[in-house]
This record gives C-alpha cells, sequence and structure tokens, in this order.
DNA sequence: GATTGTTCTTTTATGCAACAATATACAATC
DNA sequence: GATTGTATATTGTTGCATAAAAGAACAATC
C-alpha cells in the first residue's frame, strides 16, 4: 500500500471535516483566551478577524461546534456559546487530533531519542510515516519554520543540533535568562495598563482552579504567552521573535515532563509578582526577578 | 504571457546552465574562505564535503570554473585553481545573478519600501514579479526561513514588521547589543585556539589591502561570519541561531547602505582587539568590548 | 592509496488539470 | 445598522506524468 492509497483511505473514512474540527478548536480557544461565558454570541466576522481568515472557514468552525453541542445557532441569529469554554481536557468532543500532528509528535519523540539520523531525505520519512509528498512537505515546512529541521544544498533535510543534543533545556532556558530580563531592562521598555490586566486576570484564573483542569500542553502554552506579552513591552520585534522561536522548540521537550501542580502553584505567583512590578515601573527590580524566575531549578522545565 | 511561458523563455535563452554557475560561485567562494592560492588542486570529494553535496554537482561547478577561466582541469589529474580567489567584485565572470536572486532582491527592496501591502496572495505575486508558482514557492520558503514573511491560516502570506518597520535597524543592533556579550559571559564560553587565529588571520587579510576589493555584500557577509563564529563559543546554539536570524534581516538594509571604508577599518582594527582579549581568556573585558563595539553609532550599520 | 571518470539508481522538481478551500460582494433578516 | 445567508470569484492543493538533479558504486588512472 503507498502512502497516497492510504491517505484516500483515512480521508474517505472519517464523515466530520478534520479541518472543521481544527476550526472548531480555533474558536473554542479564542473563546477561553477572552474570557467568554455561556451564552455569548460568536460573531463571524469578528472571529474571522481575530483568527486571520475570511466567514467561510468560521462558519464550517461553528457548525462543527454545534454538531460537537458547544454551541447552539439559529436561523438568521447566529451562533451562540453553549458551555463555558473549559480547558480540552475537559471538553474531548473536539480533542480528535489530527493525524498530521500526531506524526508530527512521533517525528519529534523519533528526533530526541535519536531514533533518527541526523540527514534524511524526504523519500525516507514518506515511507517511514506513510505520508504523501504534500502532507510531508507542509509538516517540513512547519518543522523548518520552528528551526529544528533545515533544507541541505542537496537532496535531504538535516535535523539541528538545537533539538537533538541532551542538554538542549538548559540551553534554552540559558538564552531566555539572557533576553528576557534585558528586553525588561531596554531603555523604553513599556506594559500598557490593559496588558498587566488581562496578564493578571489570566494568571489569577490559572491560580483559582483552573490549573487542575488544564492539560500539560495547555499549561506550557499558557506559560509561553504571559512571558511572550512580557517581552513585546521591549517593543523590538527581535526579542519577541527570539522567544517564540525557543519556545516552539523547547514544547518538545516539555510534552514529555509531568506536571507538577505545586511548583506551577509557585510559579504563578511568581508571575504575579512579576506584574505588580512592572505596573509600578519598577523595571530594574522585575528584570531581577525575571532573572531568578528563569534561573530557578525549574520543575521539568515548564515555566 | 503566462509566467510559465516566459520561465521557458528564459531557461532555453542562457546556454550555460545558471545552476553550474551557481555552484561554481560556492566553490569558489570556499576556496576564498580557505585561503587557497592560485595552482592549489581543486579535490571534488573535500569540495563534496565541504558544501554537503555529491561529487555530481560539484563537477558541474568545476566545468562552469573552466570555462570561466578560473580553474584548468586536465583528464584523470583533476582541476587545479587557475588565478587567486579574489572577490566577486575583481571577478566578474561568474557575477551574473540568477534571476530568483534579483528578484528577491526586488521584493526586499518594495516590502522595505512598502511598495507592497502587508498581506498578499501567491496569484499577486506570481502575477507582479512573473514568476511561475514553483519559483514563487521557492522564494517564498526561503524568505520564510529568514523569518520576515509567514504564511496566513487562509490564503496569503503576510510580511513581518520586523522587517517594514523603519527602526528595524536599530531595534536589530539592539538586540544583537544584548545577546553578543552576554554569550561571551557565559560561564563556558571558550574558543579554541585554531578558530581564533584563522578568524584574526581573516581580519587581517581584509586589513592589508582585500578590503578595497571587495563588494558591500561581501563586507557585510565577512562580518557577520567573524561575530557568528565568535558567538559560536558559547556552545549554546540558541545564541548561534538568533544571531543568524537578525543578519539574515539585516543584510537587507546593508545592501542598501554605502560601505565608509575608513569606519570599516577602525572596524576591524575593533575585532583583532577583541581577539586578543578572547586568546587571553579575559572574557568579562572581551564581553564588554563587544557591547561597545555594538552600541557605537555605527557606519550606516555595517558591522 | 587516493582521486577521477563513468554508469546506474534514487530522489526531487516542474507543469498541469481537476478539485477543494477561502475570500468577497451583495441580498436577506433581524 | 449590524449580522447572517448565499452566490460567485479567487486562491491554493493534490496527484500524476515527465524531466532534471543528486547520490552511490565501481572501474580506470595517476
Amino acid at each position: 500500500m503507498t502512502a497516497s492509497d492510504s491517505s484516500r483511505l483515512r480521508a474517505a473514512k472519517n464523515g466530520g471535516s478534520e479541518r472543521a474540527e481544527h476550526l472548531a478548536g480555533l474558536i473554542m480557544a479564542l473563546a477561553r483566551r477572552e474570557g467568554m461565558k455561556a451564552g455569548d454570541r460568536l460573531i463571524e466576522q469578528r472571529l474571522a478577524d481575530a483568527l486571520d481568515l475570511s466567514r467561510a472557514p468560521i462558519r464550517l468552525g461553528l457548525k462543527a461546534l454545534e454538531a460537537a453541542g458547544l454551541a447552539r445557532g439559529e436561523p438568521h441569529r447566529g451562533f451562540v456559546l453553549a458551555k463555558n469554554p473549559s480547558s480540552g481536557a475537559a471538553q474531548p468532543a473536539l480533542a480528535a487530533v489530527g493525524r498530521s500532528e500526531q506524526v508530527y509528535a512521533t517525528i519529534a519523540g523519533d528526533v530526541l531519542a535519536s531514533r533518527l539520523p541526523a540527514d534524511v531525505t524526504e523519500a525516507e520519512l514518506m515511507r517511514r510515516y506513510d505520508l504523501s509528498r504534500a502532507e510531508l512537505q507542509r509538516l517540513l515546512d512547519r518543522i523548518a519554520a520552528e528551526g529544528w529541521i533545515a533544507r541541505l544544498p542537496g537532496y535531504g533535510w538535516r535535523f539541528g543540533e538545537t533539538v537533538s543534543s541532551p542538554e538542549a533545556q538548559a540551553k534554552a532556558m540559558a538564552f531566555r535568562a539572557v533576553i528576557e530580563p534585558a528586553a525588561i531592562a531596554q531603555p523604553d521598555f513599556m506594559l500598557s495598563q490593559e496588558v498587566i490586566a488581562r496578564l493578571r486576570e489570566r494568571q489569577l484564573r490559572v491560580l483559582e482552579g483552573e490549573l487542575e483542569k488544564m492539560t500539560i500542553g495547555e499549561i506550557y502554552h499558557s506559560g509561553c504567552e504571559f512571558h511572550e506579552e512580557i517581552i513585546r513591552g521591549a517593543g523590538n520585534p527581535f526579542f519577541v521573535e527570539a522567544l517564540k522561536r525557543v519556545n516552539s522548540i523547547r514544547r518538545l521537550f516539555a510534552y514529555r515532563s509531568f506536571a507538577d501542580r505545586d511548583g506551577m502553584r509557585r510559579h504563578v505567583r511568581e508571575h504575579l509578582r512579576l506584574l505588580d512590578l512592572l505596573e509600578a515601573r519598577r523595571y530594574a527590580e522585575a528584570a531581577e526577578l525575571m532573572a531568578k524566575h528563569l534561573q530557578r531549578p525549574l520543575v521539568a522545565g515548564l515555566s
């Protein structure tokens, strides 16, 4: 059986479009980020703008949400949230992870465990993971964007030392411990009251119970967002980009670590302390705290 | 006339393969980096290893070099450098810049001058620059890897704020002024004697006359290589990656700046001073010098 | 023994046509 | 006046056949 044979099989099997479910997931994630509640209206154009899409795909997502029982829609009146958007862990209706996501995780695992050689050809990967060329290329593009694989000049690709090295986790933290405090210490660092308030509210929500219901992936994601919002305050996109890049690689490790909820709680409290300092514009102290925050021997690297 | 029509036309017109000339350029650049002289042998396997290719493409490059009069080959005896590998400016035989390179430069210029909207579709770009889909995709992949464009979730791409902002140049330097000194100050920073010697030799060569013969692009490239080699000493790939990324974006601006040869000379002397400090393992002082080196109001941003 | 020359295999790129997804414009409804 | 419903135009993807490029193995030569 060739890769394209099995692709067709897969496509034929799942009735509900995978894409639609994915879109539904994006909408729910957005709703959660924005702190929406059951009963709130889901306005197509607003969602479309927020997700950088047009209304057509949003619609598909909304219909999928309705099918999953997370939204209710009436003709000419649009859709309304049916439940408070809780974490994915508590909402398995959409949890069906797409196949490419699975393959991505498998590849990441194989690289981390050195089950793959540093240099690989596309044909090899197509055979190994039973992918069509198109599927594989999307995957490779994504991985390349995350920075842990690069094209060779001739045929084939090479995995970056960034990931394969066993100390990568520590190196990533060392790098963050340099750029994050430095960003706060930049002369024109500035974080608006609104942003600080939003971040604080989000951290409080996590502290007051939501933590228990979150998956590791979500905890990690939330931590990344916090730090990325803060570094954005330096007004220098290079800092933001660099942090995002590190985080997208750290995620590969983070997925494999287990969650120490108590450590996390301490961690979130530190986030709140940081926000206090930033609000008071005591940037030097904030930078110092950030440095400590990142240097602390960390709970399985989650931060 | 469609994009593919004109592609075919172009392909038919230029007799000597463009790819071969490109390979020839790679070989000459390597020879220059390695400090080879006229008369040195060009051993296929060695070149192939250095360039991460197999012998087949190397061969094409060598033949192109022979055609351009830069190498001489005899049957069963391989090829030999015919001239000292000087800079591209002095060696116009291979200067024929590939078309995709030209388009790349045009796009970069258009983005910098805001002649393009932030969001674009592939179709738009194909029409505007008369490219086939394949050509465009290679280009977009490259630009995405350099980090100044990213896919939107739906159709189209968005240029990053990183480039379009007018202060990008200053921001890039501010970022470098953070990570480069910090890398040197990392506890396990280490640069081997060989690397230091190689870097010093290269800088001396530039100082003693080569500078006059170099194009702006080459001067820029050489500066980047110097700094990237040094930051590599921290043994932390995240630092290296981050710097490379910044540099690949800075290049867009650098091409437009003009070369102040005197400023460059001062600059290179500072590089040499830095190497002295690094050799003496006086890392704290070296880090300090690096910080100054990067903060100095720079000659058109070249560094 | 190292390097080049030659041949054969494998891998990837390209252009195309059919297809699927997204965007857009405007009418219908609240 | 804002939002949804619907039709239509635009854009991007996929699989395929074919062409080109690169890699690998081994013989020939120095």
